[in-house]
DNA sequence: GCTTTATGTTACTGCTATGGATACACTAAA
DNA sequence: TTTAGTGTATCCATAGCAGTAACATAAAGC
């Protein structure tokens, strides 16, 4: 059910940030907590940029800053930052038009999973970003 | 996030028994209904009959009926037949001694998203398979 | 008993997504 | 002007998914 991990990886990259909240941290030294190539760890802010929850300065003092506090987001806004909202995947396989169960199935079903979803994101933005950090 | 579609092909192959209810359906037939091949449809049969969902004959007149009532099925009981109840992957790279963000994080963000994940079953068990079903 | 036809299972294959690695244009500080 | 960072593209190895074929096993019908 599962394939990716960068939700994992923005939640860590956030906590560094948080944990550094003003300055200006640089994806090398992100990478090294995460354990993880800095190239990885900047596609990753560069969706977090783009939503607004990062802001970033090139250059030689350069490096990455949350824009948010870490009490403002949640779970949920990471997901949604890196579009990785939907939870199950119906199959792709083309419509059985002389099978009544195969001519409704996907519909029923997308409704059911969008049901599921709906619950989790209501959890997630639930998940406050500052209960990840260490106390 | 997502990678598999074998929970959807599950409530499609269900679906399809629960509409000839007492009949030992042939993994061929439920094939044409998905739209995908025999042997991967057994592939997910066989997990459903070791859960108990499903039980099957071998033999020329043989195929795959429900034990159950499509009314006392869930999503859940097919996600947890197929083993697929994790909706979330942490990452594996492996922890930073020096960082206390990195030495936390895991344990912390494991249980946010259990939370969430406990939210997702939650409503996982309220998806009755029969609703799945045309009216 | 033999043939037919189904399941259960394994192995192989092509495809795709993931994340690691490198490279480079661009930019800002020193 | 040099240095050191971001933003982005490209390439690569790996892993997982699903399609396909094959085969042992088992049951029904002749």
């Amino acid at each position: 059910m599962i394939s990716s991990t960068r939700l994992a990886v923005a939640a860590h990259i956030v906590s560094v940030l948080a944990s550094r909240r003003g300055e200006f941290v640089k994806s090398r030294h992100i990478a090294g907590s995460v354990n993880t190539n800095a190239s990885f760890v900047r596609r990753i802010l560069c969706s977090l940029t783009r939503a607004g929850i990062v802001e970033a300065e090139k250059g030689k003092a350069g490096g990455s800053r949350l824009v948010k506090c870490p009490s403002e987001l949640t779970l949920w806004d990471l997901a949604s930052a890196l579009g990785e909202e939907r939870l199950f995947a119906m199959h792709a396989n083309p419509v059985n038009p002389r099978c009544p169960i195969s001519r409704g199935i996907k519909s029923s079903l997308g409704k059911a999973f969008a049901g599921v979803e709906n619950a989790a994101h209501v959890q997630m933005k639930r998940i406050n970003l500052k209960d990840l950090l260490p106390a």
